[in-house]
DNA sequence: TATTGTTATACTCTATAACTATA
DNA sequence: TATAGTTATAGAGTATAACAATA
C-alpha cells in the first residue's frame, strides 16, 4: 500500500520531536528549579485565579492530583490558597510574586530554547511548521481524550506572555 | 522587533503539539497496559539486546533509574536479564515474547492514533510536517542535553516496525 | 582504580477510594 | 443528595549517594 512508509515517517518524526520538546522543556524548567507540571500550573495561574476544580479541568488531572500539586507549590511559596467568598466549599488558587517571577524567567528560557532547536530551519520553514502544528492542535480537542496521566487540556500553554 | 510574534507562535504551537502527542502516546500505551517509559524501553529492545549501561545511554537516564524500569518490566514478564558472557559485571537485557507481542500491538495503535491527529492536514502537508520535524530531530543531538528526567536520546523511537 | 549494576533513600506526579464540609 | 476539596494509599518514574563485584 502506497503511503505506508510516509505514514511511518510522519509518526516517527512527530513522536521524536515531541520527546525532544519535552526534554527541552524539562531542562529549561529545571534550570529554574521547576518541574514541567509546575510550569504548566504557573502558566495557567498567570492570568487566572481558578478554583481547584477548574484547575483540575484545565490540567486534565484528577482533583486529588491537583491537591498534591498545589500542596508542593504552596510549600515552596509559588502559589497561594484563599477561601472563596461565593462558595464555602471552594478555594481560589493564585500565583505569588515569587511564582510569577519564576514563571516569567522560565518562560523566557523556554522560548529561547525551543526557538533554538528550530535553528536548522529557515524562517519560512519555521513559519510553515508553526502553522501546521497549530492546525493539528486546534483541530484536536484534547478534552475528547479521556486520558489521564499526561493531561493536556486544550488549555493554554505554560509559555511566556 | 519584527518576528517576535511569529517566534512566540512557533514556540506555542510546537509545545502544544508535543503535549498532544505525549497524551496520545500515553493513552495508546495505557490501552495495552503499558506506560510511555515502557513503550520506549520495549521499542529499543525490539532490535537490540543492550547492557544496562547502554540502555541508560539510549534512554538518557541514570543507571539506577534503568534498574528500576527493568525491575518493573521484568516483574511483569516483559523483559529478561541474562548474564553477559564477555563481561562478568554486565548483564544483557532482552525482550520476552510477551513483551514483543505487547509492543507490536501498542505500536500499531500508536501509529494509528498519531496518524489520526494529523488528520486535518492534507497528504502534502503531512509530508512537509514530517520532513520539518525530522530535520529538527536529526540536527539536535539530545545527547548534548545533560538533562535527566525526560531523557530522550537521539535513539530510536518506540514506534512500530 | 575504574566500571557495571544494585540498593537505599527521597521526591514528584498521578490515580482511586473514602471522608469532611458545604450547597 | 451533590459538589469541592482533602486525606490515605499505592505505584511509576527519576535522581543521588553508597556499595559490591568484576575488570
Amino acid at each position: 500500500m502506497p503511503g505506508e512508509t510516509a505514514k511511518r515517517e510522519l509518526v516517527d518524526s512527530v513522536i521524536q520531536l515531541s520527546f525532544l520538546v519535552q526534554a527541552v522543556l524539562a531542562r529549561a524548567a529545571a534550570a529554574h528549579e521547576l518541574t514541567v507540571a509546575q510550569v504548566r500550573l504557573l502558566g495557567i495561574l498567570r492570568d487566572r485565579e481558578p478554583s481547584m476544580m477548574q484547575l483540575a479541568q484545565h490540567l486534565g488531572l484528577d482533583k486529588s492530583s491537583v491537591t498534591g500539586l498545589i500542596d508542593r507549590a504552596e510549600r515552596r511559596g509559588l502559589v497561594q490558597r484563599t477561601a472563596s467568598a461565593q462558595d464555602g466549599r471552594a478555594i481560589t488558587v493564585s500565583v505569588t510574586p515569587l511564582g510569577r517571577q519564576l514563571i516569567e524567567r522560565a518562560g523566557d528560557e523556554i522560548d529561547a530554547q525551543v526557538t533554538a532547536i528550530a535553528g536548522p530551519l529557515s524562517t519560512a520553514d519555521r513559519d510553515v511548521l508553526s502553522r501546521l502544528a497549530a492546525r493539528i492542535v486546534q483541530a484536536t480537542d484534547i478534552g475528547a481524550l479521556p486520558g489521564q496521566a499526561t493531561g493536556v487540556a486544550s488549555a493554554e500553554r505554560p509559555g511566556p506572555r
